[in-house]
RNA sequence: AGACCCAUGGUGUAAUGGUAACACUACGGUUUUUGGUAUCGUCAUUCUAGGUUCGAGUCCUAGUGGGUCUACCA
């Protein structure tokens, strides 16, 4: 028996190493750190994979953190939301929803050890006097004037700025570094603000935040998290991330960075994404088309289309713009297993069987998902009198790769029987408006002996037994893969003005009358369709969350 | 400009010093009562130049290219 070795991901391997070396007792404990504001997207999905995921593969654990040390921007309607977001991607925290700020006295008291040990100090710079005492990179920079301050000032000046004796802004607290280091992290940074400002947890307990490099490490220490799992943005974090271990003498966990994941035709930037709102250009922040997990959700994708895509797109440091096809490819894959099929037509056009009997009706048995051994099946009423779609005529025919209808031509309709189409009907301006044919009788789906082989398929509706919907045709937010990525152009010029296209009146099958939220559904020939969170029995509406891939279409653009 | 990170098909990820694999995409077949699904095939001198080695995508050096950082945001 050969031994078949699963290949590691950078991250993989360093937890290995460290259950080999037995550290922290073999214990896996990450976090997921959400700032409380604003919704969570595609590229966080990432993260939480990364947190979850792994922690989940090594018998550890993943507190939900919730970094709340701003007071001005973050809300508990965020909070609310990101929980439900991450419960809906499937991953558990039980018990272990924490929040940075439950640790502000904690962290008020790292503070002052710090004073202690004579390595923070209150400094009375302006923002600007600072930024300019930080310099450049490339030169060292300057020392604060108030870096000098006695250790008992320093304790005496924190406790004030903590009492609320300062106005905002005009002291912070820093720490020692070294002005001199070409990581600018490391020139004496800010960790204590002060802020008047009501806080969505602590109210007006406090009016001195921490920053985050004072917040976010020590957070990860008082929760003995064993691998704190960040995107690559923070790596010149680090050494400060590990200075304040070092200095405050707190359990050690370790910061770990991978590269983010970028999704082509997506963009993920918070702002950005507000100009959409804000503009009018996307139905709020869970529209459809939006790459915020609520869009996606609301969309039709599926929680572990999502997982599966994080787990396809692998893990390492280097840039990468993952193609949505593959995110489209995965969806399709479960779909395609799950998805329960329906007859659906979008735009419509009458066909008359001129040979079948008049007023007659017939039920076809059809099972519910054809991929399922076992499936269920589904009546399908069948009358001379159908609707299919305007796309599956044609006047002229267009010659021998074309498989659909059109005088002479002979066509299958599926769950139904083989027709011969032998005409249409013009109005005076020469549109189209009805389709003739003739039926083979012995041609009945399920017990076809007419020996006639079509060569194309199509889907139909019975005009008196249809039902109506409007059906949301999604598509692509950006007309660019990377909308944001040009120098000269505003990433607004590339939304796609396609990207939705609203069917008032589609007809579906009478099944459709029960379609119940979440449901999956498959429009024979046309895609993977959900019911929107508006629907209701009485008005149904449907959003399209992928469609089917279709060469034909393809092959003629 | 300095420091740090990165460099494998169109895209993403593997190959753990022993002759480039998998998935997606694209293109071309076969099958098919969804132009879907399934299935078969085609698509790479591993950024460059030196070096170490019997042997380098992998290790070393330099270069080139890309990214990140320079908030009283996280």
């Amino acid at each position: 028996m050969s031994e078949h070795k699963e290949s590691l991901n950078f991250i993989e391997e360093i937890i290995e190493e460290d259950l080999r070396n037995g550290k922290h007792d073999g214990r896996i404990h990450t976090r997921f750190p959400p700032e409380p504001n604003g919704y969570l997207h595609i590229g966080h999905t990432k993260a939480i994979w990364v947190n979850f995921g792994l922690a989940e593969k090594y018998g550890g654990v993943t507190n939900l953190r919730f970094d709340d040390t701003n007071p001005t921007t973050e809300e508990t309607e965020y909070v609310d939301n990101i929980k439900k977001d991450i419960a809906w991607l499937g991953y558990k925290w039980d018990e272990r929803e924490y929040y940075t700020s439950d640790y502000f006295q904690t962290l008020y008291d790292y503070a002052v050890t710090l004073i202690k040990k004579d390595l923070a100090f209150v400094d009375d710079s302006t923002a600007d006097e600072i930024a300019e005492q930080k310099g450049v990179p490339s030169k060292p920079g300057k020392e604060s004037p108030y870096k000098t301050r006695s250790i008992e000032e320093n304790l005496k000046l924190f406790e004030g700025m903590k009492n609320g004796e300062f106005e905002d802004g005009s002291k912070v607290l820093r720490v020692k570094v070294d002005m001199t280091s070409p990581n600018m992290h490391m020139r004496d940074p800010v960790i204590y603000r002060i802020k008047k400002e009501t806080h969505h947890r602590t109210g007006d307990e406090w009016c001195i935040y921490p920053m985050y490099d004072f917040a976010h490490g020590q957070s990860d220490s008082v929760e003995k998290i064993t691998h704190s799992l960040c995107s690559l943005e923070f790596i010149h974090h680090r050494p400060l991330y590990n200075w304040f271990i070092e200095k405050l003498e707190i359990f050690p966990s370790r910061q770990i960075e991978f590269a983010r994941m970028n999704v082509s035709y997506m963009i993920t930037s918070k702002r950005k994404l507000l100009r959409l709102v804000e503009g009018g250009m996307v139905d709020g922040w869970n529209d459809p088309r939006m790459p915020t997990i609520s869009g996606l959700r609301r969309r039709g994708y599926t929680p572990k289309s999502i997982r599966d895509f994080c787990a396809a797109t692998g893990l390492a440091k280097r840039d990468n713009v993952i193609e949505v096809e593959l995110l489209e490819s995965i969806l399709r894959n479960e779909l395609n297993q799950d998805a329960q099929r329906v007859h659906v037509v979008l735009n419509p056009v009458p066909l008359v069987i001129t040979n079948y009997p008049e007023g007659k009706v017939e039920m076809m048995v059809a099972k519910i998902n054809p991929m399922d051994e076992d499936s269920p099946t589904r009546e399908i009423p069948f009358s001379g009198r159908l609707l299919i779609e305007r796309d599956d005529f044609m006047e002229e025919d267009p010659g021998k790769k074309y498989y659909r209808m059109a005088p002479g031509r002979n066509v299958r309709l599926k769950n139904g029987y083989i027709l011969n189409c032998t005409g249409c009907t013009k109005d005076a301006d020469g549109n189209i408006t009805e389709v003739q044919a003739t039926y083979y009788e012995d041609s009945r789906s399920g017990s076809d002996t007419s020996g006639v082989k079509p060569k194309g398929t199509m889907h139909y509706v019975s005009e008196q037994h249809a039902i109506e919907a409007q059906v949301n045709l999604y598509d692509r937010l950006f007309t660019d893969p990377t909308p944001t990525s040009h120098e000269n152009k505003d990433y607004l010029e590339f939304v796609n003005p396609d990207s939705l296209k609203v069917i008032e009146k589609a007809y579906c099958e009478p099944y459709l009358v029960n379609a119940k939220q979440d449901d999956k559904f498959q429009f024979i020939r046309l895609g993977y369709f959900t019911p929107d969170y508006d629907s209701t029995a009485e008005r149904l509406i449907f959003n399209r969350t992928v469609s089917l891939k279709d060469k034909w279409k393809k092959k003629n653009k």
